[in-house]
Formats: C-alpha cells, sequence, structure tokens
DNA sequence: CTAGAATTTCAACAATTGTTGAAGACGTAA
DNA sequence: TTACGTCTTCAACAATTGTTGAAATTCTAG
C-alpha cells in the first residue's frame, strides 16, 4: 500500500500541481514547466505520464469526476426515496446537488477545493463550457433534471432548464473564488466560505425554481 | 468626422480584434499576431496604440465601460422615478439591471455581444475577478444595491448581496455563450438569444430576492 | 545479485511569444 | 514642393513554449 503510494507519488504530484495552476490560472495561463517546478518534478515527466499539454488536462477533469458524480447521485437517490412515493421538496433536491461537495472532502483534502475551482473555469469558458462539461458530467444532471421536473408538475420544461442554467452559473461563481463579493459587501460576505455561500444560494434558487409553480398554476387558471 | 473616423481606423479594428478573441479565448489564449492578423495589421502597431499586451486588454475592458454603466444608471434611476415615493418593485429593478444591455445595441453593433462575453469572462476569473470588475463597475453596482435594498425591507444585507452573487453568476454564464444549455435541453433553450435567456433569467432571480420578505418576516413573527 | 522494465532526468529542438528600434508611408501645414 | 509629426510596417531580438530522444536512475522479478 505504501509502496503502491509511493510508485505513483510523483505522477499524483503532476496531477495536483497541475489541477491548482489550471484552476487558478487557466489552462493557457499555465506552462508545463510550471507544473513541474511545484510538482518538483522535470519538465519531461508531464509528457510521459499524460502525453501532450491538453490531455494531461483531460486527466485532471476525469481523476475526480466520476466520484463526485456518484456522491452527487448517492445524495439525491437518497432523497427521493425519503420521499417516496411523493416528489421530494424542491429544495430538497437542491441540496443533494450541493452537499455532497462539502460533506467529506472539502476538509480532508484542500485539492477539491481546487477541482471545483476549475469546474467554474470550464463551466464558464466559451472554448470547452459546452463539450468537456457534457463529457464528464452530463448523465448524473439528466438525473437531476429528471427529479427536479417530478417536483415542478406543470412547469414548462424550458423554464426548468433556465434555472438550472441559474443555478449552475450561481455554483459557478461562487467556486471561481474571485473574492470580489469580499469587496462588494465589505466582507461581509466571504467567497472563501463555500459551504456559507451554498447555504445563502440554495434558498435563492430554490425560491426561484418554487416560483415557477406558482407562475404556472396562475397560468392554467387564468385560460 | 469621416477624415476623423479613418484616422483612428486601425486602432479601433484592434480594439475590435482584441475584444473578439479575447471573449473566445481569454487573455492568455490569445497572441498578439493572432489580434494583429484579424485585424489586417502589422504585430507592432497595437504596442505603439497601447503598450504592452496588457494594457491592451485594460483598453478594451474601458472602451466600453462607462457606456454600459451610464445606461445601466438611466434606467435605474428612471425606474425609481416612475415608482417614487415607493420603491420600486424586486422586478423593476432587475429588468433595469438586463435590459440596458439589449435595447440599444445588441442588433446595431455585434461588437457589444463580444464585449459583454469578455465581462463574463473577466468576471469569473480568478484572476481578476476582484479587481478589474471592481475597478470599472463597482459605483454602478453599488447604486443598484441600494436600491434593491430599499426594495427588500427587513431582508438582512448579507442575504442581498448573495443575491446580487446570484444574479451575476446566472448572467456572467449566459454570456459566456458556451452552448452548455443547448445541449442540455436538446436546444429547446438557444444560449445564442440572449434576450429570451435574461427573460427567464429575470424571473428567477426576482423570485429569490421576493422570497427574502416572505423569510424574513416569517423570522420576525417567530420572535 | 542480475537482467530487464518502468520511471525520471538531462539536453536540446523548432516554433512561438511579447517587445523594440529603425525604416518607410502618410497626412498636413507652410 | 518642402518639412515635420504621426502612423504603420519591417526585421529582428531574447525569452519562453511544448515536445522529444537518449541517458541515467529506480524498481521489480527471477
Amino acid at each position: 500500500m505504501a509502496a503502491e503510494n509511493k510508485k505513483q507519488d510523483k505522477r499524483e504530484a503532476i496531477l495536483n500541481a497541475a489541477e491548482n495552476l489550471f484552476a487558478k490560472h487557466g489552462y493557457d495561463g499555465v506552462t508545463l514547466r510550471a507544473i513541474a517546478k511545484e510538482a518538483g518534478v522535470d519538465v519531461a515527466l508531464a509528457n510521459y505520464h499524460f502525453g501532450p499539454k491538453r490531455d494531461l488536462f483531460d486527466a485532471v477533469l476525469l481523476r475526480r469526476a466520476q466520484i463526485l458524480n456518484s456522491w452527487r447521485l448517492e445524495a439525491l437517490e437518497a432523497t427521493v426515496q425519503k420521499a417516496a412515493p411523493n416528489p421530494p421538496d424542491v429544495k430538497d433536491i437542491i441540496r443533494a446537488y450541493f452537499e455532497p461537495l462539502f460533506k467529506r472532502s472539502q476538509v480532508q483534502e484542500p485539492g477539491w477545493k481546487s477541482y471545483y475551482a476549475l469546474i467554474a473555469y470550464v463551466n464558464s469558458s466559451p472554448e470547452w463550457g459546452g463539450t468537456l462539461m457534457t463529457q464528464f458530467f452530463d448523465p448524473m444532471i439528466h438525473r437531476f433534471l429528471a427529479v427536479l421536473k417530478t417536483a415542478l408538475p406543470g412547469v414548462p420544461d424550458k423554464s426548468v432548464y433556465w434555472g438550472y442554467h441559474c443555478l449552475s452559473g450561481a455554483l459557478t461563481l461562487a467556486f471561481a473564488q474571485t473574492g470580489r463579493i469580499d469587496h462588494l459587501s465589505n466582507d461581509l460576505c466571504k467567497s472563501d466560505d463555500l459551504p456559507d455561500a451554498c447555504d445563502y444560494i440554495v434558498d435563492f434558487v430554490a425560491a426561484g425554481f418554487s416560483d415557477m409553480i406558482a407562475a404556472s398554476e396562475k397560468e392554467t387558471a387564468t385560460l
């Protein structure tokens, strides 16, 4: 076990360094030499383990994607089962999307925080937001949307999708950790306290979805 | 006039090319040669007009910032005056933040669309989101937040700031134009139809803010 | 211990980067 | 025209980029 750990020592060090730097400066803002230096490793080693730079980027994304997806799906199915046979509350669904991000890993391993920031970068990147996010997270998200629709009967699909878009945007900006809200609020809000941020975002987003029910009821009533 | 136009022809061409490319690929993803080529100009000319690369980036941001800020503030003050002496509706305040983005320029000049995408890039960038957004847009946003607070009596400031953060995140992701929502919704939602997107975002965000009033009333009722 | 495979480093490559100074082209006013 | 200041291009720079093949090291199985 310890031998196995040591064997892949430098390979993981490269992934960690790449994860951290890509999250901070984006794909083009990071050189392989900067990654190698932070990992305490020669430049050529990155190419040996992962091939070209772009493949290293994919490897960083892939490493934690499946773990995160499974965490979220577990939380979601637990929520569904607890409410069965009724659909779950909207807020509980949102929570199942948010809480797995913190419960287990946040403190234990700071790499996850970098990973979330990296996803934020990818998600809002015009180059890769459309393709990479789809590639790594689509099945999990489709399941969430399906459950969400059961909790929003009579709401048009288009509203649900744009609602998810708002949710994703809010989450993305929070994890990007720009520190902007700190300035704006005179340090009343701290952008590095992600669990606290998510509490507020959950309430805000859940209200946005719940209002769709009222709106669609009003619509059908007038017909 | 026409002479003045021609005089600054290439200078503006450089700004336009830089705006477009920076929005698509980020600061580090664009070379001065790529900008020069798209502008139909020699590489050295960018440096002559704007100095180092970083200063060109700032020049692109600055060019439209004041215009956009004044448009938004005009719309906001009109909303305030129309509702006076009462505070405006939350939804009207949000609209005053969104509508100036489209009314005048969207169709006339496609450069604005690139500019919005560029702001999306800057806003979600860990490197510059905290500083550059503050530098260019803070006074306008503080005015919006002040008006928003008048429409949300009894709501804690912290909730308002996080609400704005959600608003900003949703808007940012929409303008990033990643095409992700198109995939996700099977082309039910079109990420390049920004006015349509914003209609949905306005409703969603306004509901998030409005719910804060109900929540704070419930809180004070139980005390 | 030894041979061979896997890992890591070293040295160097061609290509590209931002930047610069000198030379040329342009417009303008005398 | 001439002369001058602005704008634009040309050519080249040192530095940095991703990548590669060979050498050196470490690990592992027999």
